[in-house]
DNA sequence: GTTATTCTAGAACATCTGCTAAAGAATGAG
DNA sequence: CTCATTCTTTAGCAGATGTTCTAGAATAAC
């Protein structure tokens, strides 16, 4: 019907999140996110409507092609509590060294002072908490899903990653010699 | 020798502590903190150097106000484990539902993307650290940091409040029922 | 080929940013 | 009192911010 779009969706959201992961929301600018994407502001806000617009955009693709692909690659259905292990062990192993940190994590900080935290964050999280309560005791899921969250924040301040891995694997030992769900 | 400053020091600090607390520091204005603490930009200037300098000013006064304060009351030396408990318990007690965050998780995850975390995030992580491992075995000391930092994000995030109750008293009722270090 | 539609490019806008300069007000030393 | 010193206030700067507008280029239906 008429002109299409010339950029590849896909890959104009991955370097926007990367920005955002980065930075956060706030810190990254319009400036900053046509160069990190490619795209022209015009661009941007004929595509996304507004930079919350794009952000909304990039959580999602976060959610889709690191979270769930980081389980997908970890933690499948049939792997059960090893596969908890390794999605954990697998926050320590990030090339970045926290630079890129999680974005679920991030924005939940950056927003929690707002009146409304965004539903996606939520939402987000939940995924984490229905994936760790399937294969654990609900006492014990509510854990794992703090303990995920503190282990990104320390890997992104930099804290001490071999020591955060003794401490995943001694927890998942102890998690091996309990009861669990499945 | 000349005019003395009109401002309550203390206070200033813990209005801008406040806001940093809030919405972190990129996204304080100085006109914000301008309306927080009372004080005019030239004064804010003349006295911290430039907003760095205030934050940082802040950020001290809430390691020694607000950090060791709270371990002060809920966990002094002689509690031993039953303090750390009630450290953590009171987490979950803040009247401000999260959106007065804590100034060190914020901290990190906020300058975490940066070249260089300031040292100051990492040294008030070490005293937790160390408190932590004065009472508990090491590979325990970590993940009672992790939690300690992931109940933090949760709880600024909104997540349910009882169920990260009902998970700190489980996690320090099985850490009572082991060897510990005092 | 015309035309309607949608994308791209680039300049521009109003507002906000951190910060500074200049003038006035308070203080203590001489 | 004088005066040097330091605080407070106000106004303003240069640059960055999110966003929009306009002109131009590409496409597909007719």
């Amino acid at each position: 019907m008429a002109r299409a779009c010339e950029f590849d969706q896909s890959a104009v959201l991955t370097s926007a999140m990367e920005a955002f992961r980065r930075g956060g929301f706030g810190s990254v600018s319009i400036r900053t996110l046509e160069d990190a994407t490619g795209l022209k502001a015009g661009s941007i806000y004929n595509s996304f409507g507004d930079k919350q617009g794009l952000f909304r955009a990039a959580f999602a693709h976060y959610v889709e092609h690191v979270l769930r692909a980081r389980i997908a690659e970890h933690a499948p259905p049939e792997a059960g509590l090893a596969g908890l292990r390794a999605l954990f062990v697998s926050l320590m192993h990030e090339p970045d060294d926290g630079a890129l940190g999680c974005l679920i994590t991030n924005s939940a900080v950056e927003f929690g002072g707002s009146d409304a935290q965004p539903a996606a964050v939520h939402a987000a999280l939940e995924i984490l908490a229905d994936l760790f309560g399937q294969r654990v005791p609900a006492a014990q899921s509510v854990k794992l899903l703090a303990l995920y969250q503190g282990i990104l924040v320390l890997v992104r301040a930099g804290w001490n990653k071999p020591a955060l891995e003794a401490m995943v694997q001694a927890e998942f030992d102890q998690l091996d010699g309990e009861p669990n769900v499945a």
